[in-house]
DNA sequence: AGTTGTCGTCACGCAAGTGTCACAATCCCA
DNA sequence: TGGGATTGTGACACTTGCGTGACGACAACT
């Protein structure tokens, strides 16, 4: 399981400047995009959606401030965490800057290490986990917070796989899922395994379910697997 | 849960800069004391016990820095979150200012909305816990007043980050953890640490507490830790 | 000066988890 | 009732994650 690496959009007119940062961030496992222009940039947004935002005070035609104004003020983008860069001197418009909406501030030059610090720091507030509820079906309990799975109680040791595994199921009842599908959500879009290594999961969490609540799990010959409180 | 106002202490050796801070924060609801000297401020922090602190960095005799590491060092004072205030120019002390233990850093000139969103933002970090309850899970005792832990009533030696870590499980438990939310909610926001440096000292702490509670301290294979006086 | 204590980082090794295969078991339909 | 297709199951090598000890840096204290 790869993480999924979040992309960063780099806003800078110097070139140079752009490649540094995205080596950097590439090596920390990030995607980035670059754009030389508040024009290429917005393009970029609109097209790639990118999760974070690297902005240059200092831009050709509108300023750096005047785009994340503008970025914050839109409801499509006002969630979209910017970081601002600014040569050292100029540090004056601090204040400007956050209050035009920016999550954060660094000044030129940085190390790598404190831009990808303070980007994990963005990155990790600007993620709010949706609330999670306890799933109980039929004394089978799975707490997403506590990231622990209960049969009458007693807790049950499975891996993180067949832990994502079986919250799948439990937020998706009732429903026959393929092998396809299964690898789609449980495993991340694109990774490729086969398909068969699903079976083998499938084996693997029933198996850990023990005989009470192994018949959870049914399978849908032809088709794949379903998850059902019935009989089948 | 809500207190009516927070106290803020501004120590600051300008008298009208303090004026003109403590309208607008009484504006903002909070209640303010004021002091012109490190020794004014020490006095009020015994007698007051104000909630969080406004500190100059420029101060006659001690400077503002040397007092912030001086409360962070005693234990009474270093929860106490500290917001240091900077003349423009001086910002290569930013560092300086959040080594030495301040939870943020703001300069002069600032707009008033930027001190109130700054101020609440910090406070909200401040330990809300229920105050000063000593905690017991199964003989392991954390007392926040005494600031010790005992494990059966002998006393147990660990650092300061072991024992705000074990603070932080044992007002949060059963539930997991990742190690970034670790190094968020333990470290603080604005330091970047390996996330594994998070492993380590929960290795020093499993060592510290012995066999009889170390398994309270539960590894989430592939998500983080979790402290649980249930059994995995 | 040295000493002590704490912190963050690294490298190594083990153990748990993962994906794949081969073969057995089962199903379904001609 | 075969026989092909589909799924269950155990075993295997490979990868990943975590525990662990050691080390250097730094600060405070003697």
């Amino acid at each position: 399981m790869t993480k999924a690496g979040k992309t960063v959009l780099i806003v800078d007119d110097e070139a140079p400047i752009r490649e540094m940062i995205a080596v950097a961030l590439e090596m920390a496992g990030y995607e980035c995009m670059e754009a030389a222009s508040v024009q290429e940039a917005h393009a970029h947004i609109v097209d790639n959606k990118p999760d974070m935002i690297l902005l240059d005070w200092m831009l050709p035609g509108t300023s750096g401030v005047e785009f994340a104004r503008r970025l914050k003020r839109d409801d499509l983008t006002a969630e979209l965490p910017i970081i601002m860069l600014t040569a050292k001197g100029e540090e004056d418009n601090k204040v400007q800057g956050l209050e035009a909406g920016a999550d954060d501030y660094i000044t030129k030059p940085f190390s790598p290490r404190e831009l990808v610090a303070r980007l994990k720091a963005v990155l990790r507030r600007a993620t709010p986990q949706g609330i999670e509820e306890p799933i109980d079906v039929g004394g089978l309990m799975l707490d997403p917070v506590c990231h622990r799975v209960t049969s009458n109680n007693s807790p049950i040791d499975i891996g993180p796989t067949e832990y994502r595994l079986l919250q799948f199921f439990m937020t998706h009842q009732e429903r026959a899922y393929s092998r396809a599908q299964l690898l789609d959500q449980v495993w991340g879009g694109n990774v490729y395994v086969e398909e068969r290594t699903v079976d083998v999961h499938i084996r693997r969490l029933r198996k850990a379910l023990g005989e009470t609540h192994e018949h959870l799990i049914q399978t849908v010959r032809g088709t794949g697997y379903r998850f059902s409180t019935k009989a089948s």
